[in-house]
DNA sequence: CCCCAGGCAGTTA
DNA sequence: TAACTGCCTGGG
């Protein structure tokens, strides 16, 4: 397990307009932050990039733009609490990427050459509810139809955030979503997954499932065979939770996407299970 | 028109 | 428990 926390990012806070908790931070010398990498590598779905090549994007009660300018990073938004905080947390900006990558890129060849071109990323802590909802909506589906339909969730049923003029909406809690039907869901565009996210809100809210618990719950195995009794969570969808949402730096989802790409590297083109390759990656 | 997309769940053997 | 198959929908 990696978890390196000696390093702060150190930066400047300002406050733009106190009223609505408008505020800017500014972090120099940033290791590992190209926000392309970060945005666009199929971990999140809520981020935009708009005309001047900044992402605008909504997480929780956040609403904040991301400008990478030469060496240093510009977070601006609306934010629940004081930005540096708030970004420090989600971006995992105490995390010495620089370190992990250095280590990892010795281990062969094939993974120097996937960090060199994936050199800015990060692994957002992003929120669990709208994590586990998200990847449901992902089984058998493709990111800008997965990001379609959150939207579609978000603004009927989130509440709406205004920012630089533009209207934003945030991922509705439980509570929210209380009245939705399975055919609200099915008008929304989810498909068969319908019936998967009805059941996990209702499940939420009869605390049949307890998030809370999920959240402490530090044995992976034992976390892993939680979320699987949940609708729509099998094993690729639990380890993208676990490792996006709940800090698990030690799972390794594997799509179908991952699994050729191992396969025709390290298995001479013949395609594994993923019961294989899952040890292999282990080992390595 | 067919095929596929960041899988899951229910059914067989 | 491993393999097989259907599934909403949209785009290439």
């Amino acid at each position: 397990m990696i978890n390196i926390c000696f390093y702060v990012a150190v930066g400047i806070v300002k406050i733009l307009k106190e009223e609505a908790m408008e505020q800017e931070y500014i972090v120099e010398n940033v290791g590992s932050f190209v926000p392309e990498h970060v945005f666009e590598c199929g971990q999140c779905f809520r981020w935009n990039h708009d005309e001047y090549g900044a992402y605008v994007g909504v997480f929780g009660n956040n609403v904040v733009r991301v400008k990478k300018d030469g060496n240093s990073v510009c977070f601006r938004g609306v934010c629940d609490g004081n930005i540096a905080e708030v970004c420090q947390e989600y971006f995992d900006l105490n995390t010495d990427y620089d370190y992990i990558k250095n280590t990892l890129s010795n281990v062969d060849e094939y993974l120097k050459q996937s960090i060199s071109y994936g050199h800015g990323i990060r692994i957002l802590k992003q929120d669990l509810w709208e994590t586990l909802i998200s990847f449901i909506i992902s089984a058998n589906n493709n990111i800008p139809r997965i990001k379609m339909i959150i939207e579609r969730i978000c603004r009927k049923y989130g509440k709406k955030i205004e920012f630089e003029n533009r209207e934003y909406y945030t991922f509705p809690r439980p509570g929210e979503l209380k009245n939705a039907t399975v055919q609200d869901f099915r008008d929304l565009g989810l498909g068969f997954r319908d019936i998967r996210v009805y059941e996990t809100v209702q499940k939420v809210l009869s605390n049949k499932i307890n998030l809370k618990e999920l959240e402490e719950e530090q044995n992976v195995q034992d976390l892993r065979n939680k979320l699987l009794e949940i609708p729509g969570v099998g094993p690729k969808v639990a380890d993208c939770i676990m490792l996006f949402a709940l800090k698990k730096y030690e799972v390794f989802p594997i799509d179908v996407w991952v699994r050729r790409v191992i396969s025709e590297l390290y298995f001479d083109k013949n395609e594994q299970k993923p019961q294989v390759i899952q040890k292999f990656a282990k080992e390595k």
